[in-house]
DNA sequence: ATTCAAGTGAAGAAAATTTTTCAGTAAAGT
DNA sequence: ACTTTACTGAAAAATTTTCTTCACTTGAAT
């Protein structure tokens, strides 16, 4: 009953012709305010635009509701197509393949997790992580797990050419507790530990603490309990059609610090790229060209 | 007593250590949707987060709200505040910040990547990669470069639990022609090659071809050499604004097809994923719970 | 193994919201 | 002036929502 295409707003307009002196007031309040102006109890509604409870309930039938909570739901539906995204709503991707084809599936999950971790992300806590991570007076330390030590293993690879004094600790060896030693206080580590977390990374989290190092959390929207001892958390959402999690989100925030970092160091950095670029010339480690 | 400053998701981050499983399970699903997905009754929030409506009744509270009408009108004046202010805001990935933050920057760019990139895509080739990925009776060699080898880490990782006889031909290393001898005709290679492509990776491809492997081939727009020898290209969209390349589209071809390929061989990897899962409980190298 | 504490949801009680009824009022027509 | 008609809101009835109680489960601790 309640189904037309049309928004709430324009059905106001519409019927306004046809609504009584009652009613139209009633209107005029809705419309100030929209949609929000809809959310409260029919009873709030009432007292706000002066009218009597019936009034309100009378009107939503005369547009075509079933009651007043058809009303309101249709009304919140409407707000939450207008909080959520503009962006995912192109049809398909990869546009061969229907809807349903694991590629489509997969990159939809994929944007609403991004939209998702870049909603709740704390611009603050980004910019000082971007600092710290910059400062070369620390000393930098990357931690992964088993499934995120290719991602530690990415942000080492590009610390590494970004600035000096950077270490990759392979949380699989028993050798971590010797990289504790020479953590000082002050350094930085930066951990990724997402669900299924590990308990020697939460130990070494602990240690890590301990000793006075600002710790900067990788993982998932469920949160590590490495939480409780990081300066910094940043949550990627990592749900996808798959019996395994994805890592896309986690990887975007990665470069996207990697890029910050490289913005902030660049005066200092600079010589570094351009001597590792001459080395690779050297050895002809890469093609020159195509 | 509902007034504090914090918003409500930043309410909920911050309480989440405090709270149950079934209340963590509830605030999970508040912030899934947030915030419209709080506006239901009790009752629609409750089934929707798959918990009892005194659970969310008692989490409110915990949170510091007189009740759940409470609750709800503070985040219908969220709402309000949200829909009222700015309505730049809507396209802004990360609303807090500009849209010239880097953070929003860097998603814009990574979507469009993603995007030309499953245009781009060719569904059959897709298919037939998976398929063979999925085909145990090949034997199935992975091999990146000096930034891909993190994405080549990922993908043997995953592949290592799926099936048997897989190997990560480390690049750095002198001794993959020594890999070379065991490569058959009908094998596999995955290959990762984007720009500043390496000589010994087309070397490397070279060799396979002539073996008779089958070659899938990881690259970025401009297409590697390797692809003159590849039975399937794929190619990631790398732009971004940064001095260093973006690997996320390639990481999400990568676990998409993961996923297409946990799909085919189900049946037989079922078994290998629930050892690995009754090895990990026995060695209570993961944390039980949390 | 047994006890204990904590967490959870079903079910019922309490409170609220929504709908209906109905009498009063105002405007239009006779 | 009187009747008719339509509109409105107070109040009661019906419904829904929220809250509370309590028995059951689970995981931890002795």
């Amino acid at each position: 009953m309640s189904e037309q295409s049309d928004t709430i707003s324009e059905r106001l307009q519409n019927a306004m012709d046809g609504l009584t002196r009652a009613e139209r007031q009633l209107a005029y309040s809705l419309l100030e305010n929209y949609p929000v102006s809809g959310l409260g109890s029919i009873t709030a509604i009432a007292q706000n635009a002066k009218v009597s409870t019936p009034t309100v309930a009378r009107m939503v039938q005369k547009l075509g509701f079933s009651g007043f909570p058809d009303f309101q739901a249709a009304l919140r539906r409407e707000i939450e197509a207008r909080i959520s995204d503009p962006i995912s709503k192109y049809k398909s991707w990869a546009e061969q393949a229907p809807d349903e084809h694991i590629l489509n599936r997969f990159t939809d999950a994929v944007i609403s997790n991004i939209r998702q971790m870049l909603t709740h992300i704390d611009i603050t806590s980004f910019e000082e992580s971007c600092a710290l991570l910059a400062d070369q007076s620390r000393a930098l330390y990357v931690v992964g797990g088993r499934i995120t030590r290719s991602l530690a293993d990415y942000l080492f690879l590009h610390m590494q050419v970004l600035r000096p004094n950077v270490t990759h600790i392979q949380s699989i060896s028993n050798a971590w507790p010797h990289y504790l030693l020479d953590v000082n206080k002050d350094d930085v580590i930066v951990i990724f530990d997402v669900r299924r977390y590990e308990n020697s990374t939460l130990k070494l989290a602990e240690m890590a603490a301990e000793r006075g190092a600002r710790i900067i959390l990788l993982t998932d929207q469920w949160r590590s309990p490495v939480h409780s001892f990081a300066d910094h958390v940043f949550c990627g959402r990592i749900t996808v059609p798959s019996a395994w999690d994805s890592s896309v989100t986690l990887l975007l925030l990665l470069e996207t610090m990697i890029a910050a970092v490289q913005e902030r160091t660049w005066d200092s950095s600079r010589a570094r790229v351009e001597a590792l670029e001459e080395m690779f010339d050297r050895t002809r480690f890469f093609r020159k060209f195509t």
